[in-house]
DNA sequence: ATTAGACGCGCCGGGTTT
DNA sequence: CAGGAAACCCGGCGCGTC
């Protein structure tokens, strides 16, 4: 499957946005900070983007109410998101590990595969860790496999425990080897790619543990899940996964923007002037990129926490935010508007680039 | 020529995960 | 009480073609 000596690794920085709040304010250090919203713990409809590892020993957790992490901890240190600055601390890290004579293919803020041909791939992981470290004073665990789902995996069991109250993560390796020994027992839950949903529905089908999903049956998983799927699955659970690491950005598909209000919405138009603003302030945004629309989406979610959302495509690609916003509130006319809104968003679809 | 069905494809709504 | 952004997959439906 792989050349011998092709290692996958996967970086995953510790506690990313916490720690770039800690070290542009060091006093914060050893303090639970909670970074989320506009950083007034008491205000309603905000979720935590990241608790410090202080922060979690309270049960604080990132998704978390704003509200509730407060009523759990009120003495954290809570901080406003700053997503330019994590935007550009991000890169930073991704700049020094490509100082190395390896594959950078980033997936996210606060991660990446590294692809390296190696004969001591711990090394390599530690001479990572350091550099990243020196460079950028954060910290990372660094997971090892022999594809990406062993190395994102290895990555968890890499990561400071509780006991560790340093934060500093470590390093571990997780292939063919160890695969079964270290993943049967846990439930399917722990796999990347399987949600609360998929464990759920794996369950019903007496799925329970990775040793049960790598036995399961295919066609009962294609099935219920569909033939990708459940042979995506299968895989999953034997630990098979993918061994391509590329270092060329993937071009966008879609570029979207939605909000939560602070007050619900009723009045028709003020809902139609929101989402044309919306609309405008997008493809705004899609043409400073060059790129062209193609479909337009809006997404409402009611009181009742029922989300749809709905769709048209344009006739023809556009860059015209009045052909984008029209659209949208054509589309917004499909919906039935039987409870207030807490939350509107539109997404822009993009042309093929004409290349 | 008409009909029934197979098939591919685009459209659209919905689901799931990270 | 429940944010924002993006990707991928599925299934139903309608349409045109063979």
């Amino acid at each position: 499957m792989t050349e011998p000596g092709w290692w996958i690794l996967h970086v995953d920085m510790d506690q990313f946005i916490a720690a770039v709040e800690i070290r542009r304010r060091p006093e914060l250090r050893g303090l639970p900070v909670v970074v989320g919203g506009s950083g007034d713990p008491q205000q309603a409809r905000q979720v935590v983007a990241t608790a410090s590892y202080e922060a979690r020993e309270y049960g604080v957790r990132s998704g978390m109410p704003l509200r509730t992490a407060y009523r759990k901890l009120p003495d954290a240190v809570y901080l406003p998101s700053d997503p330019a600055t994590y935007e550009a601390a991000s890169a930073e890290v991704m700049d020094t590990l490509r100082t190395f004579p390896v594959i950078v293919e980033v997936w996210g803020w606060d991660e990446c595969f590294v692809g390296a041909r190696t004969d001591d791939p711990e090394r390599l992981a530690a001479d990572l860790r350091a550099a990243v470290l020196a460079a950028t004073g954060l910290t990372c665990s660094i997971g090892i496999g022999d594809n990406k789902t062993r190395a994102k995996l290895a990555t968890g069991f890499a990561k400071p425990g509780p006991s560790q109250r340093a934060g500093d993560g470590g390093t571990y390796r997780l292939t063919a080897a160890n695969w079964a020994e270290v993943m049967d027992h846990r439930p399917v839950r722990d796999l990347w790619g399987i949600g609360a949903r998929m464990s759920q529905n794996l369950e019903e089908l007496g799925l329970r543990t990775v040793a049960d999903l790598a036995a399961a049956d295919l066609e009962t998983l294609q099935q219920r899940f569909g033939p990708r799927m459940g042979t995506w699955y299968l895989a999953l659970g034997r630990g098979l996964g993918d061994t391509e690491v590329t270092d060329v950005p993937r071009e966008p598909v879609s570029r979207s923007h939605e909000m939560t209000y602070p007050e619900d919405l009723s009045d028709p138009a003020e809902i139609q002037a929101k989402v044309r603003a919306m609309a405008v302030a997008l493809t705004d945004e899609v043409v400073a990129d060059d790129r062209w629309i193609q479909r337009v989406h809006v997404k409402v979610r009611f009181t009742s926490f029922y989300t749809p959302i709905k769709s048209r495509k344009l006739p023809a690609p556009t860059q015209d935010p009045e052909v984008v916003a029209d659209a949208a509130l054509t589309v917004l006319a499909k919906f039935e508007f039987r409870r207030p809104v807490r939350l509107l968003g539109v997404r822009a679809e993009f042309a093929p680039p004409p290349d």
